[in-house]
DNA sequence: TCATTAGTCAACCATATGGGTGAATATCGC
DNA sequence: GCGATATTCACCCATATGGTTGACTAATGA
């Protein structure tokens, strides 16, 4: 599903470290595993498994050169969840615009009691 | 942290069943939990513990009338993830805007050095 | 050739997460 | 007051997650 897609996403930009990876990536550059750790107080290992899970979510691509893996932020995924959330606010404004059609409408029957009495 | 804030916003939108809670609510306006539970093929108790992520996450409010708690979209919490995507982008352009003038003064080095041969 | 370097894989650990059930807590309505 | 209703709380369970270390693979370069 589509919707599994931006779960991948969402909760691989909802870790601190990873975003850091990925402002590091932007900020920086296409970098090397080993650059990128360089930056967290944490074990190669751990990062390189960060940078699998940005990597499984499309935030990152990788271009192996010989023994070194060049890492790039991939920004385009993250279109995915502006998307959504405009679909949300556009859902969102489209009930309140029927629900202030409604109270016009009420307003008018009132008027129109008011006529009436 | 603010950090931490986003990081709890994009824990709580990225699982599926939370973003069709927010779905439902921005559709349907304020629900209780019951209305809410009875669109999935889940516990109620489940449902509630969704909520509360939800609610933690600031991307939901409670208003308890008696025993009946209505719950509500809240989407204002999204933009946090919308403006940390957007100094992304930003970061990104700036880099590419520093690539190109690098590039044009490179191209001018060469030609210099061409008048030069 | 062979030690060094870059990176992943595999196993392990503690904690978090998403689900369930049953009991507790309020509030309603008769 | 009391049974029914609406929710949460307290556990329990299986699996996922974020971190570690150690072994493995592959490429470099002296």
């Amino acid at each position: 599903m589509e919707d599994d897609v931006l779960s991948r996403i969402l909760k691989a930009a909802g870790d601190t470290t990873r975003r850091q990876i990925l402002t590091l990536l932007v900020q920086e550059g296409p970098l090397r595993v080993t650059g990128l750790a360089a930056h967290f107080d944490m074990s190669l290992n751990s990062v390189s498994k960060h940078i699998k899970v940005l990597e499984e979510a499309g935030l990152v691509t990788r271009r192996t050169l010989g023994r070194e893996h060049f890492i790039a932020a991939e920004l385009e995924p993250l279109k995915h969840t502006e998307r959504w959330f405009g679909q949300l606010k556009s859902i969102w404004e489209l009930r309140l615009a029927a629900l202030d059609q409604l109270l016009a409408s009420e307003e008018n029957d009132h008027d129109r009691s008011r006529k009436h009495q």
